[in-house]
RNA sequence: GUGAGGUUAGUUCAGUUGGUUAGAACGUCGGAUUGUGGUUCCGAAGGUCGUGGGUUCGACUCCCACACUUCACCCCA
């Protein structure tokens, strides 16, 4: 008995239409990729679970997929595991590989694998899905892509300039008015040394974080739980409420971290970027977010977030600059620095904002139909003469009736229709019809092409 | 992992205190129209009412479990 097809929870099929679209994203975040001099590459779907394990805390640990071993998996399983009905134990010895679950750590492996034959400064780009085994949400799936661009082997302030370069050219290409928010762990860390609590950065900056969703109010009531002095919650606020220009607040966040030699690095390397980016006359509005974590745990420099304007929505990219990338895999002293664009959160701003462009969906361009045998030999001639012209077109693959055939055409919203009968192939010549205007005039093949290529 | 809602035709949804044959719109297919789609008119197909159990003379309707799904937390993209 055949039962109704399903796919896995969050996951998705991509129709004709939404491929269409998708690829309209990918294809303008990569030619801005390659503009900038970053390369493409490609890392398996599944990793070994040594690499992948441990690299996300233990959530991410859990939020693995793990894939059986091959072949009769259970008897390499220990009796005492079994027995014991022990996952995390029993995994290890029937699972050695998993799905991977960001981008980071497989180009990390990467990097060490292969650290002899690259050319550094390595640039690299990465448009690959990734699998986690989380609790579907909104704008949350099992299955998802991220297009990650990363520098590694760098120090210098320019790979983070030249990200925003990247930023402000993705978006005004897609046409999504966007705002960057900019900030640095160097800074974060600045201020809960003034503060005194430098031991508890952790949890005072994922409080702030959280400061546009529940509130001044909320976040010092967090801090405090965490187990803040009222003395270093007071002294935040100024900084958390500091309002006006970035250079207005990097001059005040500089007097306010004067004790702090780690902040002040953060300051100065904050006002180089922003700098930089001036004189480069990137259009974007970059705006100093001193309340912007993120991720903090990779972070060490530089922090990026990029929100759309007009729709309300997540962060669309982040990343920031994280010095020893490959520290887990045993090479240290290689310092990167990337941004993701989280394609799938980009897909679902274009859709509100309905902001595809029209040649993009034009798939086929004309569409031969016929009504006999000799009509049918006819088109087939023209169409492959259209072909060769480089024009996209198809022809009804049977003489049937016109209504039928025309309904085809206009269910792919195809632009035009070449009508064959006949005095047409009499003439030499097809019936064109323009299936918006409905006007129609018989033209020879070589005109056919002509206008269809304008 | 925690909490709340939902699941009826391809899609979006109605469905009376539990009562004969479960409806609509849109979509699909056919016809009106044998050389013209998108508009109009006529007709047809399409449902184990999420799955399994329970209560009942009788369950789409009430109860239980599970699955799936949406939303909010946690975390993240």
């Amino acid at each position: 008995m055949a039962t109704k097809p399903s796919i896995p929870k969050g996951t998705r099929d991509f129709a004709p239409m939404e491929m269409a679209r998708r690829n309209y994203i990918f294809d303008t975040i990569k030619s801005v990729f390659r503009l900038y001099g970053f390369q493409q590459i490609e890392t398996p779907a599944m990793e070994n679970l040594s690499t992948l394990m441990g690299k996300y805390g233990d959530e991410g640990d859990k939020l693995l997929f793990k894939i059986l071993n091959s072949g009769d998996f259970l008897t390499h399983a220990s009796q005492e595991s079994l027995d014991n009905r022990d996952s995390i134990k029993l995994l290890h010895e029937v699972a050695e590989k998993g799905l991977r679950y960001d981008l980071t750590v497989p180009f990390a492996r990467f990097v060490v694998m292969n650290k002899e034959s690259l050319t550094f400064p390595f640039k690299r780009f990465q448009i690959q899905p990734v699998w986690r085994a989380d609790k579907p949400q909104k704008g949350r799936y099992r299955e998802f892509y991220q297009c990650d661009v990363d520098v590694v082997g760098s120090d210098s302030l320019l790979n983070e300039v030249e990200l925003l370069q990247i930023v402000d050219d993705v978006y005004h290409k897609l046409g999504v008015n966007v705002v960057v928010k900019l900030n640095n762990r160097k800074i974060l860390t600045g201020i809960a040394e003034v503060m005194g609590e430098a031991d508890k950065i952790i949890d005072i900056t994922v409080a702030i974080d959280k400061l546009d969703k529940i509130g001044i109010e909320n976040v010092n009531a967090e801090l405090a739980e965490k187990g803040i002095s009222q003395e270093a919650i007071g002294k935040l606020q100024p900084i958390i409420a500091m309002k006006g220009t970035n250079q207005e607040k990097l001059e005040t966040i500089s007097k306010v971290l004067a004790t702090s030699e780690i902040g002040l690095k953060g300051v100065e390397e904050t006002s180089t970027i922003l700098n930089y980016a001036e004189e480069l006359g990137i259009n974007t509005e970059v705006e100093l977010d001193l309340t912007l974590a993120r991720g903090l745990n990779y972070y060490t420099g530089a922090i990026f977030e990029v929100k759309a304007k007009d729709v309300e929505i997540g962060s669309i990219t982040g990343g920031g600059r994280y010095d020893n990338l490959t520290g887990v895999f045993g090479v240290s002293g290689l310092s990167g620095v990337g941004i993701s664009f989280g394609a799938d959160r980009i897909y679902d701003v274009l859709n509100q904002l309905n902001l595809y462009p029209a040649e993009m969906l034009q798939g086929t361009q004309v569409v031969f139909t016929t009504f006999g045998d000799k009509e049918f030999k006819f088109a087939l001639q023209c169409l492959k003469k259209v072909r060769q012209a480089g024009i996209s077109a198809e022809i009804y693959p049977e003489p049937t009736k016109m209504k039928k055939q025309m309904s085809y055409a206009n269910g792919k919203a195809v632009p035009f229709v070449a009508i064959v009968g006949e005095t047409e192939v009499e003439a030499g010549k097809v019936m064109l019809k323009n299936m918006t205007s409905g006007e129609q005039k018989l033209v020879s093949i070589d005109e056919l092409t002509t206008t269809l290529k304008k």
